[in-house]
DNA sequence: TTGTGTGAATGCCTTCACAGCT
DNA sequence: AGCTGTGAAGGCATTCACACAA
């Protein structure tokens, strides 16, 4: 993930579990553009290569849905389409508010696959008065004081925050105070919310770090590769550190 | 969460689980913020809650990385973030391109936390020549033509790609021609890349899109508990479609 | 014959609970 | 006495492989 919950235990939501709910979304994705390319239907081998999963995957998650697909043809796209949509709750709408007008918020707010699937930035709100009265994606940007009026006028349950990381806990409460209760933060920081708050994090740094990760050991691994085999022992023998260099200074 | 790789099998590497590198970052973060704090060492139990989880994954994750830490005392903040920085990569610089300047290539320009944790923007890259050479983040931003130039000269192995969706795919194949073999995608589409090649995506559209049904699962529950008890059969007695409502018709 | 739907098997991750250091 | 490190247990998720429907 790129990503991760906050709260809530691993409760299968209404029996669909949490990996094929993450996994939705991409399904529709590509459905909707053989839809628009007016493919009427697709196995489940095809879809799932769209989607870069594998069949067996796509079919069990579908199982959980229901039983929409035909054997031996395959499965209806525009049906398909709906149930998806339906699932994820996107046949209503949801009005979103966006919380930290920078660069990132600007760019969240241009964000054209916003409007396209059922979401609607109610209001762009930003601490800095200078900011407050600018158009912002073609939405006037308004003062944090307003935040709770906003919430509540609009019946918004989905805050966005884009905040500098010092800011995102206490816009955060605020938000929750007036009545979110899903929560997307991209501010590098873990946010602390009351049951009933759903937070998905979004962090540029740890995914960064995660790819670092990978690089370094494919680094590691060319260097093996070179010498010729592996070592397979020589691991798992001392303590305190599983590599071979153990620094006896520490670091500033 | 939110947030997938897309090659390489579910092979431990070399001997971390894939979810404990994960968690890493978010370790590294916690302690970093005690080391600002002089804090000297820190419980399972303290950093756990710093870091948004819980003591005993928090420990097994460390035991995964050697053995560091005091048994009746707890782990020595400097050591573990050196531990921790070396385990990930992030002692070594990784310079990075970002590929798409708009409004969220511009954001991740700005983005601090970058240059911080051995992160450097090697080069920003935009395919509209308007751009070229226009500073961003106080960085000039270079035309497509030089993608290869700049991967090779700079030895770049990460890229991150912020390109409207349709120019995504050519530009990692690109990056992955002049030698990059990590990327960080921001664009909603699958990327197929080669045997080799790390891809990390991060998209907007599908964390909305989980907090939506998870949202509107809320908006049931609510119904149903206003109902009194929720109806413990009627599930699972009719095929297609596992709600009540079967619609009839197929939307537009 | 083709491709879905799904039990069964497998593997990974998390949680428990406690032995063992300091 | 306190807190780490870790076997063992339990829970999810993925994959396999095939019965079954069209």
């Amino acid at each position: 993930m790129a990503t991760g919950r906050t709260h809530r235990p691993a409760t299968r939501s209404r029996g669909i579990p949490e990996a094929t709910v993450a996994r939705l979304p991409l399904y529709l994705r590509a459905l909707t553009a053989l839809s628009e390319r007016s493919v009427p239907t697709v196995s489940s081998e095809e879809l799932a290569a769209a989607a870069g999963v594998n069949s067996a995957k796509l079919r069990k998650d579908f199982s959980y849905l229901g039983s929409y697909g035909t054997r031996g043809v395959g499965y209806d796209v525009e049906y398909l389409v709906y149930q998806i949509s339906r699932e994820l709750g996107l046949t209503q709408d949801w009005p979103v508010v966006i919380v930290g007008i920078g660069n990132l918020g600007a760019a969240l707010a241009n964000y054209g696959g916003f409007a396209s699937r059922g979401f609607r930035v109610a209001a762009l709100i930003d601490a800095d008065p200078a900011m407050a009265g600018k158009p912002v994606a073609g939405i006037s940007v308004q003062h944090t004081d307003e935040l709770e009026k906003i919430i509540e006028d609009n019946g918004v349950s989905i805050g966005v925050i884009a905040t500098p990381a010092g800011a995102a806990q206490q816009v955060c409460e605020r938000l929750v105070a007036a009545g979110v209760t899903s929560i997307l933060n991209f501010a590098p920081t873990v946010l602390s919310v009351p049951d009933g708050v759903d937070v998905r994090k979004v962090d540029l740094s740890i995914e960064l770090q995660i790819l670092a990760f990978h690089e370094q050991r494919k680094a590691g691994e060319e260097a093996a590769a070179a010498d010729g085999v592996l070592p397979p022992a020589a691991a798992k023998q001392q303590r305190k550190g599983p590599d071979g260099d153990v620094p006896a200074v520490m670091p500033a």
